[in-house]
DNA sequence: TTGAAAGCGCTAACAC
DNA sequence: GTGTTAGCGCTTTCAA
């Protein structure tokens, strides 16, 4: 810091070193003809103002900011989605990419603002959670003015986007048939779907494609085993999905397991049940998507499908990478979900 | 987008539109004297192009980014945190600045790395949960040119940084009153300690101000009601916080009840009290720092101390902004935690 | 080995 | 009401 008491610019550190700005640059990049001594006197020049390189100046002149922008639904309040945040801001800092994280609560216009932002900021990619499968007009090549962007957790259908996803629907069907196995023969799916209200069995429009997949592998699994099951789509909040697990559990087709589509439902599920006093894992099973600490320390300990949420966020930031150094792919990326047997499951015979 | 394939720029509008630049930039940004008429033609003439202000551009003119980083320790895979840095980007964004999120893994050396990449990106303000309280000396005036700095839920001291704090001295002695009130005379601490080896019950250095807070309240606590009290410092990791339970819960000084700093901690006792099949309400007593969505979900549910993490974040925003507009505040916000009674803390007659 | 100068995209004096 | 111009801090030709 100089005199003033704005940071110091490339400016001062040559005037202090007595040299020209051109070769104060080449000084401190370390690049070019130049002599040692040079160095070392701008070096000095440098450390004794404090001086740090004005990365926005610097992201001007390159026409790249080495930012990369990351847009994810809801809060990442969030067993999967701040471990997803973690890995891929992790993975981006690896590559030499800074993170940008924006939240959208599951809503397109905020996503709309966000990525228009972010397009603004002039991020060199971008990696979003889409939260809508039929509105994604803001993706369009005008809009995103050549900014690459690869798609995590959920795909979009009509778009070529490069995505980064789970086989979920083999991991709703797996788990059918675990819970088949353990002589379950009436379940239950309780499906958070955003935009809906309360609760319904009537399979609405899933605009999600993570969800759809799920619903469907866990509809596919039962109608294999000819089981019992029954869907609960509800609205996607604390409230609403109590109301709804409450209804499941009172009512007169009660399962014995249910299989819930996140975290979220499975606390539900555990809150209500907890009221009712009914145990988990005895008078009741659960099964939920993705893994968390909690989870794991329950007692029981709740069997989960858990994704390889490390693994994706690399992957994710792989294809970015690749396609910010000029590459037009559109690979998809299909990781496994893996199942995670722990105490939630009753046997049954 | 024009015909070659990078952003649209001021100049391709202004072309476009047959003005000069300033012109369409008076038009888009809608200031000065200009014409109805011009206004429109500029409009048109942007939409045309899908053209984005570059913010870049306009950041290094500005001498401002309109962005504030946060640099918080451990990953944000943790129930305070994740919320904190949800409140924060929220209340950025609120006053308009995006947030650039760093996490530092509780690593001083990360920490450093972090702040020097912030400030060369030249955000506009820093918001830092500090990894230890000795070792500052990348924090001092010339390393931070200038850029305002708030702590977050650690104070350093010996510095003269504003801070957003809470009262976690007397959290944790009004929770130790609180348990002598429900007739337990045997209580233990575990606190996790980075950088220690295993554990010990030896109080070390704690190089982080609330933790010593909370050791400090919990010494208090036990010593004005007379209880039996020990503590456990331990390792900051899951193995290590494990490995300390199973000690104290197979040991001869079993407590009725473990107080835990934070929600790792907990996770541990629950892990290990599952594995032993010691029942947590029942045989074992547990209070938390820190509420999250499954520690009210668990049966039984947690009773935990919970800090007003939105407004924790809302009042971090605010110093930094305040800051940010000139003022050269130094001021500390202490916010006030909340007992949460549930169903973790079993009453003994 | 070093310096001078141009230009990245934008806005704001200042002129007309 | 609109255009011209300078300059934010940096890197990189091009000359010397």
């Amino acid at each position: 810091m100089s005199k003033t008491n704005r940071p110091a610019t490339i400016n001062d550190v040559a005037e202090l070193a007595g040299v020209s700005r051109a070769t104060t640059s080449r000084a401190l990049a370390g690049y070019g003809r130049i002599s040692e001594e040079t160095v070392l006197t701008v070096r000095k020049a440098a450390e004794q103002l404090g001086y740090h390189p004005n990365e926005v100046a610097r992201a001007m002149r390159a026409g790249k900011t080495k930012t990369i922008g990351l847009v994810v639904i809801s809060d990442f309040t969030n067993a999967f989605l701040d471990r997803a945040t973690k890995a891929i801001i992790d993975a981006a800092k690896q590559n030499g990419y800074q993170t940008v994280v924006s939240h959208t609560d599951e809503n397109v216009h905020n996503e709309k603002q966000a990525v228009k932002t972010l397009i603004e900021k002039r991020v060199d990619g971008l990696i979003l959670v889409p939260s809508s499968d039929t509105d994604h007009q803001h993706l369009n090549d005008m809009a995103l003015g050549g900014t690459p962007l690869v798609l995590f957790d959920r795909k979009l259908h009509e778009t070529k986007f490069a995505s980064v996803t789970t086989g979920d629907f083999e991991g709703a069907r797996d788990a059918v048939e675990y819970a088949h196995k353990k002589g379950h023969r009436s379940m239950a799916f309780l499906v958070a779907v955003p935009g809906i209200k309360n609760s319904t069995d009537k399979r609405p429009q899933i605009p999600i494609s993570t969800v759809e997949d799920r619903t469907n592998g866990f509809i596919e699994g039962a109608a294999m085993r000819d089981v019992k099951s029954q869907m609960l789509f509800c609205e996607d909040s604390q409230s609403g999905a109590e109301a709804a697990v409450e209804g499941l559990l009172s009512g007169s087709k009660k399962p014995t397991i249910i299989f819930t589509s996140n975290n979220d439902m499975l606390l539900a599920v555990l809150r209500v049940a907890g009221k009712l006093k009914v145990t988990i894992g005895k008078d009741l099973s659960v099964i939920s998507f993705d893994d968390s600490p909690w989870a794991a320390a329950m007692s029981p300990a709740i069997t989960v499908i858990s994704r390889p949420v490390d693994q994706m966020g690399q992957e994710a930031v792989d294809l970015l990478v690749r396609q910010m150094s000029g590459k037009k792919i559109s690979e998809d990326a299909v990781l496994e979900t893996r199942p995670i047997e722990r105490d939630s499951v009753a046997t049954i015979n």
